[in-house]
DNA sequence: TCCATGAGTGCAGTGTAGTGAAACTAATTT
DNA sequence: AAATTAGTTTCACTACACTGCACTCATGGA
């Protein structure tokens, strides 16, 4: 992503902010400590404002400083087909297949879980934030987060911060399927 | 919000994002283009980078900037039963299920749907923002958004932003489920 | 017409983000 | 032992974000 990208967003962010709320630069200054010409600056684009000044900023406008650096992108109606989609097999009778997956503005990726019974699945420790979501669609599943482990029944579900260690289980006698959301990060072990 | 909880942020994510693809500071001020010390103070919390450090800090980690300054804040791990949840009837054979969901920092709900042959539900235009994400565990799906129609598979999946009308409809001979998330990154911005 | 308000520019001065290199730990590894 | 690798600190230096103030240029009333 280009810098310049990121400060035009951040430029229309701001200036948006400020005309919503129908403030002046020297409110925005006065509220914020930001000088006026500085804040002019950014709304231009033309600077490369420090994380200190941005969160100054954000707050005087009662905003988030996530949403300050968030590009508008525009989205569009994407159809994945099972026949393209990314399959991890993982032992007999079990696999996870990627289902379709967005990176912006927020990531999200939904998954298809089949764990044969006795199979079992240790997730990663991801980044900070990271949550999962995921309901049982046939079988049961023993899921371990925090060294404590939780049943999920069939037709269950079950929310839960991903940014420790975490097992998925299948200890029952039947096949076990299940769908999963994962948002924030993503693992991509990329170039 | 104290800039001291951004720089803590940001060097969270940093170090975790870093650490999760077992990547060297040397590594990542290669890639990055910034130097290995100033790395070591981002991830100390120990200075107020700017937008253009920040950024190519986080293109060197395949990650958005917005996700670098984003304070995650650690929900609990929280099992829905079967029993507890909220089901929306929606005609004969047909119903939405509320699996599970979460309103901080960003809104992440899971549903279930059952459609029978026939029937069909118009999704109100949700916010800006709101994207839904669905995958057809049986039948066939038939999506309209903005004024065009999708059919999608059983195993298939479709990822759409629902800031528009859109309708679910069933107009196949078998009964429809489909499992579907939606998340809406952004909370309605006055006040 | 004068006056007020808001947006934007220009500039000297200051603080500090950021660099590059060197050196120091503390684990691995050969 | 010696050599390697990764993280951390220190230091001098440069670049520029940021301030504060004083301007100009609009628009819009009284």
């Amino acid at each position: 992503m280009d810098p310049e990208t990121i400060t035009g967003a951040i430029a229309n962010n701001v200036r948006a902010q400020r005309a919503h709320r129908q403030m002046t630069l020297d409110e925005l200054a006065a509220r914020s400590g930001v000088s006026r010409g500085m804040l002019v600056q950014v709304e231009q684009g033309r600077t490369n404002p420090s994380i200190n000044t941005l969160t100054r900023i954000a707050d005087a406008l009662g905003v988030t400083v996530a949403r300050m650096v968030e590009v508008s992108d525009t989205p569009v109606v994407r159809v994945v087909n099972a026949a393209d989609m990314v399959t991890f097999p993982h032992g007999d009778g079990s696999a996870a297949r990627l289902l379709v997956g967005t990176d912006a503005p927020a990531i999200l990726e939904l998954w298809d879980w089949r764990l044969a019974p006795g199979e079992h699945h240790d997730g990663d420790a991801h980044p900070p934030g990271t949550r999962e979501m995921l309901t049982i669609l046939e079988g049961e599943l023993t899921l371990t987060v925090y060294g404590r482990s939780h049943v999920v029944g069939t037709d269950g579900a079950v929310v839960f911060s991903a940014d420790r260690p975490h097992r998925y289980a299948n200890e029952g006698e039947r096949p076990l399927r299940f769908v999963m959301v994962v948002t924030e990060p993503r693992e991509t072990p990329d170039h």
